[in-house]
DNA sequence: CGGAGATAAAAAGTCAGACTTATTCATCGC
DNA sequence: GCGATGAATAAGTCTGACTTTTTATCTCCG
């Protein structure tokens, strides 16, 4: 995905980080350094370096005369996106995407709201451009090429907001809507109604209209959320 | 704030993040392992290790015989808690919490509505609870009382959602919170219209009102970001 | 004069071993 | 029982030597 050879403490991490957040050690459960060393063929330094990286995510605590105790769930820092990859490369990916799916129904119709007042001429017409791919790659099974464009389409949105907060959840957004395309739903092309919402959207924020760009991004998010049937009863 | 000396390399860092998030070393800039082991006193291994943290934060790229090399802030991962925590006590705090409250804005509405869901009778006491400690505090100068259940309330709220992304943002809104009473804003009491404002999310709350608790709370929001004066003009 | 290839240097990466220190647990004495 | 003492343990730290990768330079030939 990324890098994959940065080191053999990257190697380490590799396997490692997704066995932990796999839960394959319970909370609690101890692990020792000389050990995992042994385990992976590598010098204490080396472990040590993965140790640290894993401390630093909140998967792991090194102790004294302890060894490096496995955290609880909850007090990861699941916004890494290093987690969020070995995470939904995990079993539980579904539940990982609902999770992040809901995030986005939060974030993307503000982020919206922002990108109709903040956008530059050059986010508009790439936004444009963007939608107009997706139209293009709507029928016949073109998944991959309208993929390309829907990740592009809302990482412009996302950028356009002007707030860092919400364009540093591009990766994570893109992450949903792989994952979406290759895995779970859609199996066949995309709704037309979405499409039809995304060249909506593209179009309030060249026209600067931020209620009408934010709830049409909220239509999208809710037939995101309703594919994965997360729908108030 | 956590663990003040969880070992050298933490040292080191307490000292090398605050500095690279703050922007002394522009992007680019390129910092020696050796050299940086000198200045600290440390060994190369110790210095190893905070590099290590440092790369898992995106905030540098290590790379042979080049040495440490300081990234674009539009790399790091700003969601890390650390480095929050970091941007917080720089220069640019401001603009920090601007950003911050505004994926506040974005959250928090979305979290109580789902909390109205799936809250338990527990956390609706609790929440309630905290509502009461709020409005016993919002007069009379007892802003540091105030701030500790105005804190609660919203963390519950994000747990309460039972979205795990939403929960692990209470210590976001924690810091942003604090720094709002501590130093900018809020030189007397505070608002009276968003004390009763929160006592009446808690009310929607218990009584499972999605809407109405998700209206409330972006009622709260809104009040937010008017005290940063971030408005739609 | 210029480019391709060999060469050298620089910095991170890795390893092994010795030593230090904090923490826990068990034992001993009250 | 209970508190103090001590021993065992695993992480923490340091040092020094060596390896590897990458970049810059230098040479040689077209």
């Amino acid at each position: 995905m990324t890098t994959p050879g940065r080191g053999l403490h990257g190697r380490v991490l590799d396997t490692l980080g997704p066995e932990i957040t796999a839960g394959e050690y319970p909370p609690g459960s101890v692990l020792r350094t000389d050990e995992l060393a042994q385990r992976f063929d590598v010098s204490r330094s080396v472990m040590r370096e993965a140790v640290r990286v894993l401390e630093s995510m909140h998967l792991v605590e090194s102790r004294r005369r302890v060894g490096v105790t496995v955290r609880p769930e909850s007090e990861w820092n699941v916004y890494d996106p290093q987690v969020i990859r070995w995470r939904l490369a995990g079993a539980d990916r579904a539940r990982q995407l609902r999770s992040l799916t809901v995030l986005r129904s939060a974030i993307e119709p503000v982020a919206a709201g922002l990108a109709a007042r903040h956008a530059t001429s050059e986010q508009c017409a790439e936004l444009t451009e963007c939608a107009l791919g997706m139209v293009a790659h709507s029928r016949g099974h073109k998944l991959e090429e309208y993929l390309v464009h829907d990740v592009a389409f809302h990482r412009v949105i996302l950028d356009a907001s002007g707030n860092e907060m919400f364009a540093r959840l591009g990766d994570v957004v893109a992450e949903v809507l792989a994952g979406r395309t290759h895995h779970d739903v859609m199996f066949e092309d995309p709704d037309p109604a979405a499409v039809t919402l995304h060249v909506q959207v593209a179009e309030a924020v060249r026209a600067g209209d931020a209620a009408r760009a934010e709830e049409l991004t909220r239509q999208i998010t809710v037939g995101a959320l309703q594919e994965l049937d997360i729908l108030a009863p």
